[in-house]
DNA sequence: CCCGTTGATTAAATCGTTTACAAAAAATGA
DNA sequence: TCATTTTTTGTAAACGATTTAATCAACGGG
């Protein structure tokens, strides 16, 4: 059917063996014995059959990054980084989506249990922590963007409660004492800490925390359009506004459009995230700003060491994130 | 050290064979085996090394999905699709990025001439048509979105120069007559054939082709503001604007509207993609709707009947277009 | 009682590599 | 020249599954 190993061993007229050392590039083998390998597998057009080398090595080269959905522009700075590591270390990504739901998580970490990946990285996971943990005890698993309260596996994310803080810090430095937060009703971890830092922030200026001023939605920009109305048809208005990211400032800023509300004077809105329409949507979007690359970046590092060594490091890795200030807050 | 179906079979007191019978719900197996291999696979906690059975079977049932980067989020309802037909033939897919580098994609494609995937899918392909063409002879590659000219694989498209020719046509119905293009310079067969589609509407109508109102940039919003600006900026100003992308749309409308034309009354818009923002942006685009999750879904289903056949099919199909028409047109 | 049939099981071959080990060939030193 | 080292080659055993062909037991019919 399709050429082997056999078939250019034949063709070159040495062994199987010298043959795969050619192929592999070790050392040890005659100028004469590479030329003919090498004009064999020219002529032959053999490409080797990856399935028996890695059951061979038990090893693949190959991580797979688990991301709910690709609809979110936002993963791709992530991948980008962790594709820049793998390829250093002569590794390969490959990406598959979960599509929300638990089970096609666990199905694709089969993937990873069936050996057909070296290791895997969660973006965003939909199982739980004790789930998690007790697969990371056997498997190469890395969790990105997100943590996970109480589990037990290699992490790289940001500080998400310091980040809530010092937007919020920032939205009360410039004078405001009303300040609306349009979080999500289904919460990862990163939406609660978020929430955290905001409580956090107002309680250091003895701002009381007061839930009128809380709106808890989905992750559409939709939600924060109905958000921003619900919270400006009230009596107590906000001043400013804390949206857990982006998507959901935009759409919390068209409703301020339409309302004719003075964005960035009337109402501050501060976002997360920095997606790539912050700034391109006007009024531009003054946001919290992860650094997607390097968190990227980092934890295939950390997981290809991982996969190399044989006691794991689990620790959790937190990198420095940055307000950027644009129209929104005024500035 | 890591447990196998040898494992199992001592524990169960049975062979590997039926162990591997067991596992694969074939017939011909007594009820206790049944039992005692289900309790050996729990106890032990043993799942199939998947790289021994894809080698013995030759098959991954895994197809790969080739993108450009994941940023372009416009490309997830075609990867939806996609999933939705290889979940129903038992086909899991997966996904890797060029980053618009040629070279990269081979290398991608190695996987399925290393028999790690059992086919690959182009989305936006960087490779030129007689590579394609030739790959194609010995593995089974598809493509969608895009179609190359003189590529001999099977594609799922749409016809964009049917596309280009109806947007247009719809502004000159509204009784615009000066029609501007903002289009790229490095250029996708689509971004051509929309521009074809452009003239023959022109032609049909009897308006000569002006190449002044044709703007040259790249798929970045901040090029259509550019162009917008360009365009805006001459004596001969256009009255209506199609833009072969909504991102490059929504950058030219920022354009309109920092400089306060009145857009879907001064100057029409028409945008291409139908993607998320054309309908969160303010005010809403008017833009051509692909069926992408039509699209991905045959395409795999396509290509999935061609690694089951011998003779592979390498038609072209085109799906149907829709206009959806919203603010920027005045509708 | 023998033979053919059926159903459950296993031993062994196979998939395409890599690699440990051994053997052969070439190079070196005395 | 011969013994010794070094370099190059080849043979065969893995790797972990599936599957073909063979074995065995049980059963029914003639």
């Amino acid at each position: 059917m399709s050429v082997t190993i056999k078939d250019v061993a034949r063709a070159a007229n040495v062994s199987v063996a010298t043959v795969s050392r050619v192929l592999n590039k070790k050392s040890n083998v005659s100028d004469e014995a590479v030329e003919a390998v090498n004009n064999a597998v020219k002529t032959l057009g053999y490409s080797p059959n990856y399935l028996g080398r890695d059951l061979r090595k038990s090893e693949t080269r190959r991580i797979l990054a688990i991301i709910a959905s690709t609809e979110q522009s936002f993963y791709s700075e992530v991948l980008r980084g962790m594709e820049e590591a793998a390829q250093a270390k002569g590794y390969d990504v490959l990406i598959a989506t979960t599509r929300d739901d638990p089970d096609h998580e666990l199905h694709l970490l089969g993937m990873l249990f069936s050996r057909s990946v070296d290791g895997a990285v969660l973006l965003g996971p939909k199982l739980d922590a004790e789930t998690i943990s007790e697969l990371a005890e056997n498997h190469h698993i890395a969790m990105c963007l997100e943590r996970l309260e109480n589990c037990r596996v290699l992490t790289v994310t940001i500080d998400n409660i310091k980040a809530g803080r010092d937007a919020v810090n920032y939205l009360i430095n410039k004078g405001r004492r009303r300040i609306g937060l349009i979080t999500t009703k289904l919460r990862s971890q990163s939406s609660i800490d978020r929430e955290v830092g905001y409580r956090q922030a107002l309680e250091e200026h003895g701002i009381p925390y007061d839930e009128s001023l809380v709106y808890y939605g989905t992750y559409e920009a939709e939600s924060g359009t109905k958000g921003c109305a619900a919270l400006m048809s009230q009596e107590n208005k906000p001043d400013a506004i804390f949206a857990i990211s982006d998507m959901i400032a935009i759409g919390a800023m068209n409703y301020a459009l339409s309302a004719g509300i003075g964005i960035g004077k009337d109402v501050l809105f501060f976002g997360f995230d920095d997606i790539q329409y912050a700034h391109i949507f006007v009024p531009h979007l003054s946001t919290v700003s992860q650094p997607c690359f390097m968190q990227g970046k980092l934890v295939v590092e950390k997981l290809i060491e991982n996969i190399k060594s044989d006691e794991p490091d689990q620790s959790l890795y937190m990198l420095p994130h940055s307000l950027i200030l644009r129209e929104t807050t005024g500035d």
